[in-house]
RNA sequence: CGCGGGGUAGAGCAGUUGGCAGCUCGUCGGGCUCAUAACCCGGAGGUCGUAGGUUCGAGUCCUACCCCCGCAACCA
């Protein structure tokens, strides 16, 4: 039976368009599904929307339509933006779904039975016209953040959840499971900003407003934001059911892709929960940064926002994705440029890889009327070298991308195109056909046909249709020598005949004239 | 003295357990001609934030200080 790979990404809160930053965690969450299933995992994606709470309400509103119209809405384009970019998940919950909410009322009650929940008061600052509370930090110079106005100290009825009951648990926990967080340097941040000072408990409920899922037992409430959001992750698997067998098979997650913004709620909140429901923990909670415009976070008011849809309708989907997935570093923000892109387009894409692709199919077909020789051994000197220096790629590429490691996984794949790209000039194929060397020729040129079908395997998960053209020009159709387990083969390519015409799978931008057409998507609103 | 991350060549970044400072882009020069003015090789360019310390030896460990960024609790 093959290995389980259940991975989700957060489900997004759709007050407004969705940007690039949207984009990327589900970008993250759907290639490390596309490697696990490429490696022959059982793999299992979850998507979704968080649809309740006051600002939705507003929203809609505010447009005139009922939170469910609104929600709807927005669901849709979401799958849309989905579809648009080939991401292919398995399920997509809304936090509006009967089948969610029922069991997000069920588990609240089995809090509240248990004892982990208890009635208070919230307090906080409240802007009356906005119908919100505020904490002091949210507030703009001491102002509503929203309107502007002054906000009044304001109390209500609220349940809570008792957080420092299992604060010691979770402690050993992060202990006990170094894999749990990851990049490691988040856990310290959570242990000694909000575990150490001494957790506070967590508000769970609100009267204030009514768009949420009811309290059963005291249907004045709604159930407050993370009781409902984090419990996506189970009840898309059936859990308290009638059919919980995806739940049986898929938990606990393998991966939870989150963004910084709600590491927090999922390094702390999140576990304890499920703590409290005795289930098993996630093995591992992925946190990644943001991507960053140049003058800081993306905004409107700056011009300078960016749109996922934009570069994919002028520079293609693979294109956009190797550089999201290229650009973000583990330790700090990624930053989008105009520059930084057309520069990875045009260097990393059209010059080492659609090249290296180019020159290739384009001498086989010179020196062998396209047939690809059949494997005859190591005669140049630098063949054996080369590949080993695949093998050991692999391997690199493996360790990286295995510690979430992404942009630095890439990087091992291009190192292998340039030693490649290099390969070629060491062995100067135009020499030894002039010099009729044929068995050191034939070795080149299978060389560079196998290295580009172990290149191809290797970025399928990110770039599914860049690779799947590789393996078209070089002329591999047989399943069996697309698949990751056939990456350590060298020896295996038979009968096979690169297409007759090299054709460039990416060509050279203008640079200037790209870099100012992406400036004015910015500018515009 | 809140916590964490960062300060390394013109720009953007790598640098595991301390052992001759690396990569990409740019720049200068060379090579090759299979390919997309591409590819390959070489040069120039760094007192590794500052000041001390440990050590035969520190970007890497310790101390103090200066900048930048993130987090700081119910905002998704």
């Amino acid at each position: 039976m093959a290995n389980k790979f259940y991975i989700t990404t957060p489900i997004y809160y759709p007050s407004g368009k969705f940007h690039i930053g949207t984009a990327y965690s589900t970008v993250v969450a759907e290639s490390l599904k596309r490697y696990h299933e490429l490696k022959g995992e059982d793999s299992y994606m979850l998507t979704g929307t968080d649809e309740h709470g006051q600002k939705i309400q507003t929203v809609a509103e505010k447009l005139g339509e009922t939170p469910k119209e609104y929600v709807d809405k927005m669901a849709k384009a979401a799958k849309e933006l989905w579809a648009k970019m080939n991401i292919k998940y398995d399920d997509f919950i809304r936090t509006t779904d009967e089948r969610h909410e029922k069991v997000v009322q069920k588990i609240f009650d089995r809090f509240m039975e248990q004892g982990d929940i208890y009635k208070g008061y919230y307090e906080g600052l409240y802007c009356v016209p906005c119908e919100t509370f505020f904490t002091e930090t949210q507030l703009v110079d001491g102002k509503c953040p929203d309107c502007g106005r002054e906000v009044v100290p304001m109390k209500e009825e609220a349940y809570f959840f008792n957080m420092k009951k299992y604060a010691d648990r979770l402690l050993k926990y992060y202990d006990e499971h170094p894999d749990f967080v990851k990049p490691d340097y988040r856990k310290q941040e959570m242990i000694n900003n909000f575990i150490k000072p001494g957790l506070e408990d967590l508000c769970v409920s609100r009267t204030s407003f009514d768009w949420g899922v009811k309290v059963l037992k005291d249907p004045k409430h709604v159930v407050y934001v993370w009781v409902d959001a984090l419990t996506n992750y189970i009840t898309a698997l059936g859990y308290l059911s009638d059919d919980d067998t995806l739940f049986k098979k898929y938990w606990p997650a393998d991966v939870h892709v989150v963004g910084k913004d709600i590491a927090r709620f999922h390094l702390i909140y999140w576990p304890i929960f499920l703590m409290a429901l005795n289930l098993p923990l996630p093995k591992t909670v992925f946190v990644h940064n943001w991507i960053m415009m140049k003058d800081g976070k993306m905004s409107k008011s700056k011009g300078n926002v960016i749109y996922p849809e934009q570069l994919i309708d002028r520079y293609g989907l693979d294109a956009t994705k190797y550089f999201l997935l290229r650009e973000m570093p583990s330790s700090q923000d990624g930053i989008f440029t105009p520059e930084s892109f057309i520069d990875r387009y045009n260097f990393d894409l059209c010059n080492d890889l659609s090249n290296l692709l180019n020159r290739t199919v384009s001498m086989v077909n010179k020196y062998f009327e396209g047939q690809v020789p059949k494997y005859n051994g190591t005669p140049n000197a630098v063949d054996k070298e080369l590949e080993d220096y695949c093998i050991e790629q692999i391997k690199k590429f493996e360790e990286k991308i295995n510690n979430f490691e992404i942009a630095n996984s890439l990087q091992e794949i291009w190192n292998l195109v340039a030693r490649t790209n290099k390969y070629i000039d060491e062995t100067a194929p135009w020499t030894l056909a002039k010099e009729e060397k044929t068995e050191e020729l034939k070795s080149v040129m299978y060389h560079l046909i196998e290295n580009l079908r172990k290149i191809a395997i290797l970025i399928k998960p990110f770039m599914d249709d860049t690779s799947e053209k590789i393996l078209k020009q070089i002329g591999i159709q047989d399943l069996n020598l697309k698949t990751w387990k056939s990456l350590l083969d060298y020896d295996k390519l038979e009968n096979i005949k690169v297409i007759e015409k090299a054709e460039p799978m990416y060509m050279r931008l203008d640079a200037e004239k790209e870099i100012g057409y992406i400036k004015d998507l910015m500018m515009k609103k």
